[in-house]
DNA sequence: CATCTACTTAGACGCATATCTATTTAATTG
DNA sequence: CAATTAAATAGATATGCGTCTAAGTAGATG
């Protein structure tokens, strides 16, 4: 589907998003039209109607040939029918292929962070999971600390290490055995 | 299909044809998003996320459902596809009705005849085809006429009676045996 | 060759709308 | 209850685009 990019799925809604075209369409669905006929069948002028053909030209939506002076234009029902197609297959997969998806945390980051320390704790549940996230990342994978330790590496970021602390074992990001404490995987992990 | 008429076709071309709006639906197709969110992952602020929105709950395109102060908003998958087989299904049968067929006819005719007489003969055969079919109903069918009446039938029109007549047999609207003639029924004209 | 006809191209005008800022509403937290 | 946060609404601005008129082009006619 290499000819149905983002781009053009984007021109062919413009070019559908306006009710003289999708009467045009209508229209050449059922015959062939020149240009003329087509103007006076919806009441508009003639480079009205150039204007909008140009637009289904560019998408190779409609085919022309010349027949004396007069210029006949017929749908081009396959290309409809193959654009139609790549709304579906498309809007899934490629649509949000130039958004980065991490904006959205690193915005959160760059609101709640002031080198390197958390200025607040977010009350919403998605914000304080990114951040920490982030927090547990000062831990070292495979690594014990008493909880002495975690409080002194909690502390470098914010002074509620108590909170925090608890909310990374309740996250599933670290758990706690005998009084010491360690990083688990991210697969435990548990947003909600 | 009765969802689908073509305003309703026409809003969801309106709705899809905009980049911000693309990218929400290629966002939507893979998770629920707030409009914060939304907002973050594309660069705009929440005002402009909920305009966009809006648009889509009009046509049912998505579905919102709060949670704490935060809305979070899903895709309605069956929705777009609804809408978007609408597009093959109506384009070729509703579209155009609600344009007079008959325009055309009606200006053609409308710009060549002066108190039903004709101010000139139309060069190109489309149009010389409608005139004729406006000329020949100036015979009464199942009747037959020598040369000299349908002569004068066709004066009251236009003084070219001979080049009219013969063009008039030529389509095959009248045929002519033994210097008598007579309107064929419609079913036999020929176009070209 | 001159004229006419159908179409296209160029340029102008006005409406629709995408985005923003500022304000209001609703839900949550302390 | 006061303060905070997320969304929605209102209003302003600027860009895009549909339509028109006028001018240019190419084929057909006489």
């Amino acid at each position: 589907m290499e000819a149905s990019d983002i781009q053009t799925l984007l021109r062919f809604f413009k070019v559908m998003a306006n009710e003289s075209r999708l009467k045009v369409v209508g229209l050449l669905a059922q015959r062939e039209c020149s240009v003329e006929e087509l103007a006076a069948l919806l009441n508009l002028k003639e480079p009205t109607i150039s204007h909008h053909l140009a637009k289904f030209r560019e998408l190779d939506l409609v085919q022309m040939q010349p027949k004396g002076n007069t210029h006949l234009y017929r749908l081009n029902m396959e290309r409809l029918n193959e654009l139609n197609k790549s709304v579906v297959v498309a809007s899934p997969i490629a649509l949000a292929e130039d958004v980065e998806p991490e904006a959205w945390e690193t915005k959160v980051l760059k609101s709640y962070l002031e080198n390197d320390r958390l200025t607040k704790i977010p009350a919403s549940r998605k914000k304080r999971w990114i951040i920490l996230k982030w927090l547990v990342k000062q831990f070292e994978p495979n690594v014990t600390y008493p909880e002495k330790a975690v409080n002194e590496i909690i502390q470098q970021a914010h002074p509620d290490s108590a909170t925090l602390r608890r909310e990374l074992v309740g996250y599933q990001m670290m758990r706690r055995e005998n009084g010491i404490y360690w990083r688990l995987p991210e697969s435990e992990w548990k947003p909600v």
